[in-house]
DNA sequence: GTCTATAAAGTGATAGAC
DNA sequence: GTCTATCACTTTATAGAC
């Protein structure tokens, strides 16, 4: 049994660096995206090695693959109505606290075409997915906009810090969630607005 | 004389060529990015020499410089009506046809510390000019909405190529255009939605 | 197992030949 | 004036010392 509980804290000691490499990854990819991120300055920022991190992960196309991913947001269904609250939910989420490695796939996409082919599948599945059960012959066009409004806001907020979307994300979807609202069910008028999204105070 | 109509022929070749470089440089730094646009690579689609681009404009810097620029949409001014109208006349024609430097500049800002500044400060200053002007407690956070808005459609259309943007720059507006309308006045029932941007047919 | 030393390739920039 | 040859440097990736 010693030699098991020998091997526990040498897989659990490596496990830690690799999770260290990882989180140090994601961080830097999406600072400096990734071409100007270095396996040097990973492993440095991970108090750790360049001759480790390829050891663990390969490459640096790896590194990136495994440490830059766009979790899909569950699957969105139902009316006009309860679809706009699920992506007026999901847009407050991403506005709150976006994860490193969402930002990281969206900083890289626009130099790194595999990061881009990432987030395009992302969007582009829960865009058809909307789509689809959308009234209305512009449909699909109005979820590209919904997809845009949201990238817009996400890229806005977190990486290029445009001016008066650093608001509470509340106060940010008191002024979004109306949009998707409108969007959702193809006019201005029917969705009261305003009363969609709830205050922040 | 004749040295004066020799000399022309000769600044004249040298302009064509420099006037070449920087058109290959817009549009590769537009479709890669700065890191992945080497000079080699300009000069070569340039039918140039990098020795040539390097002394022509000095650095990579300055032809990136050069290359790479955010026009500024003319002064925006009046009342919220004609604010959201002047907003939507610049928005078609970003998306009818941004120009190879904007995209350029775009493209970079993500990877290229200077490129963003470059885009930040175009849209800041605009924004800051809209929200002055238009009513309402929220309209710094809803003039950051508009420019998020434009960014994301913008990025959307012409670099990301999301599904449903493809559309003609009217159909585009058709939808996208009351939400301006609706974001310039503070609420979503006065401007009369749809009626706003013009249909394509 | 961990890390140092180095290889191989590609970059921006420069000096100097034509 | 135009372009070739090369420098100095940095990158990822590898081989081998401890």
């Amino acid at each position: 049994m010693r030699r098991l509980s020998w091997m526990n804290t040498r897989v659990e000691r490596r496990q830690r660096t690799e999770a260290r490499i990882l989180a140090a990854a994601r961080q830097l990819f999406g600072e400096h995206g990734y071409d100007r991120t270095t396996i040097r300055a990973i492993a440095t920022a991970a108090g750790s090695d360049p001759g480790l991190v390829m050891r663990y992960f390969g490459s640096k196309e790896k590194l990136f693959a495994q440490a830059a991913s766009i979790p899909a947001d569950g699957p969105i269904k139902g009316s006009p109505e309860q679809i706009a609250e699920q992506l007026t939910a999901a847009l407050t989420q991403k506005l709150t606290e976006e994860p490193a490695a969402s930002l990281a796939a969206l900083r890289a996409m626009f130099s790194h075409p595999e990061a881009a082919e990432e987030v395009r599948a992302a969007m582009t599945a829960q865009q058809r997915q909307i789509a689809e059960q959308l009234p209305g012959e512009d449909a699909v066009l109005r979820s590209g906009v919904i997809g845009a409004l949201t990238l817009g806001l996400v890229i806005g907020r977190h990486l290029v810090r445009l001016d008066g979307l650093d608001a509470s994300p509340g106060e940010v979807m008191t002024v979004a969630g109306p949009l998707i609202g409108e969007l959702t069910n193809g006019t201005g008028r029917s969705a009261d607005g305003r009363g969609q999204a709830r205050h922040p105070s």
